[in-house]
DNA sequence: AGGTGTCCTTGCATGAATGCACAGCTTGCC
DNA sequence: GGCAAGCTGTGCATTCATGCAAGGACACCT
């Protein structure tokens, strides 16, 4: 056996200092003390009998031996990731985490109480909600479940459709009350930015050339900023009909929603826990954006 | 970060029990009690939620996803050596530990007096010879340095001929006296196996469809049935000489040499105790050798 | 110049991992 | 059938890795 390197886990250790740039940052990602990081790489660094980092008043950086240990090192972070998933999705215990990431709108208002009652016929199943507008990364197992909107998923995910998000525009009553009138031009609006990339075509398309008073990357906050008066947005219909204190102003000319999608990694789908959480949410979702669609039909 | 699997180093422990086939083999090529090893992979199957070994009364075999996870971690593994060979070939100090496979004919008579003249000049690096007759595989750093007869190295070896063993036939002066006559034919023969193929071939050249009265592995063990009596051997003559009980019963009808090299894994040529090692050995090896010849030159 | 925040490094106490010793089971040999 | 050897599994004592707390250094801002 390899007796130059005798713990393999000083690797992993090595390799979030090298993404952190710091003990102190590496020390929040892995869930440690920061003397224990210092320790860890100073042991790694005599073991293997070179120096893996300049030391900089601002933190660590990689020397040159260590950038070529960094190479190396990923790869085999990736073949951990892997066999993560290989063994995970054979796992057939009804027992464990999930994780489920969603943007903010998504997971303050379609999820809980979902998962609420999920958890009625799955005590042993917990789950974790991962609030976030960046698209985090299910092959590298940062997620289990994903709750997309928009695109077709990428081939290594799998999953379905479960309905479509319609959306049309809102106001606060006392914005609309200061500010009659048909002329959506004339009015102040709530933008997004390129993380809502179909919302902001959508909205571009419908006025060409307007410019929003405020942008954000959350449709959370853009809820919040709408009932605050600061102007229209185009918001879904199923969490902006839950809201009193916000009104439908105006259908868009043409319909206009996204696909609703929720997504695994091909190598998780017979993860007991997770298809489980899957087989739950995929009707119940689908059932309640089907309640919450623009305005009653004919 | 990987929540999953939050102790990379889990794998090398499973590793080691997956080739050993028990819990106590892993245990003794790991260096650590077997207890330990038993509950690193009790820990290790409950991180994961999958049986990796069905247990047996006479130790643990894989399972299904057990060989998938061998596949992976092999792969791990390769890296890590891979790593290992980068890193320390960049190592810098004249200190550490330096081990060198021979087998053991050229380790008992070769390697010591010139490793005791070497460590007088350098006293900070540890010499460890691994005496084998199986050749180790430098590329997974079994060994640092190889003293290897016969062959051209490998493409991934780099190192010198370091000179040439000669070959003799030699026998016990109580055998040869009760044995006279100069038919070899006619003689009790001490052959060796497979893993000396150029001596065994040399001696079916040298009298074809003789069968050996005994045959060992260890030519050091042959030296040792020689001298007592159980027949003749062809051996190097730089370490039969040595010995007043062997006496050379006849040349060769055309001279027979081996080549000896002195090899190391082209990532290791630059770690500078392996150098060190490397730049004292070959001349000193060459000098040997260069001494015991075949009989006196005119 | 002083304050704040971030960073690294180290000594000491604590808890987790490990080794030790033991028990039990199975297999193979005599 | 008895014995030896190999194996797994577990309770308790020991060792070592880790966290805590403290100190020092540096950069930035006021």
């Amino acid at each position: 056996m390899n007796a130059q390197l005798a713990n393999w886990d000083d690797l992993r250790v090595f390799l979030a200092v090298a993404r952190a740039g710091s003990l102190s940052g590496a020390a929040r990602s892995l869930g440690v003390n920061h003397s224990t990081v210092f320790r860890r790489v100073a042991g790694l660094e005599e073991t293997l009998g070179v120096r893996l980092f300049d030391r900089l008043p601002t933190g660590y950086a990689l020397t040159p031996v260590g950038e070529e240990t960094l190479g190396i090192v990923e790869r085999i972070e990736d073949d951990v990731t892997a066999l993560d998933r290989t063994v995970t999705g054979q796992d057939l215990r009804l027992s464990g985490t999930v994780r489920i990431t969603a943007i903010d709108m998504l997971a303050f208002w379609l999820l809980p109480d979902h998962l609420r009652r999920f958890r009625e016929t799955h005590s042993g199943i917990e789950v974790e909600i991962v609030v976030g507008n960046e698209a985090l990364n299910l092959s590298r197992r940062e997620t289990d479940i994903a709750l997309r909107i928009g695109n077709t998923p990428p081939e290594t995910l799998v999953g379905r459709k479960v309905g479509q998000l319609e959306f049309a525009i809102y106001g606060a009553p006392d914005y609309c009350a200061a500010h009659p009138g048909a002329d959506l031009a004339q009015q102040d609006w709530i933008g997004f930015d390129s993380a809502h990339a179909p919302l902001t075509r959508q909205l571009e398309k419908l006025l060409p050339g307007m410019r929003p008073a405020v942008r954000s990357n959350s449709v959370a906050c853009a809820v919040r900023l709408a009932k605050a008066g600061l102007g229209l947005a185009l918001l879904p219909c199923a969490i902006a009909e839950l809201k009193p204190d916000l009104i439908r102003v105006a259908e868009l000319p043409e319909s206009f929603g996204l696909d609703l999608w929720l997504l695994t990694h091909e190598d998780l789908r017979h993860t007991a826990r997770i298809r489980a959480v899957l087989e739950f949410l995929t009707p119940a979702l689908a059932e309640s954006l089907k309640k919450c669609t623009k305005g009653p039909e004919i």
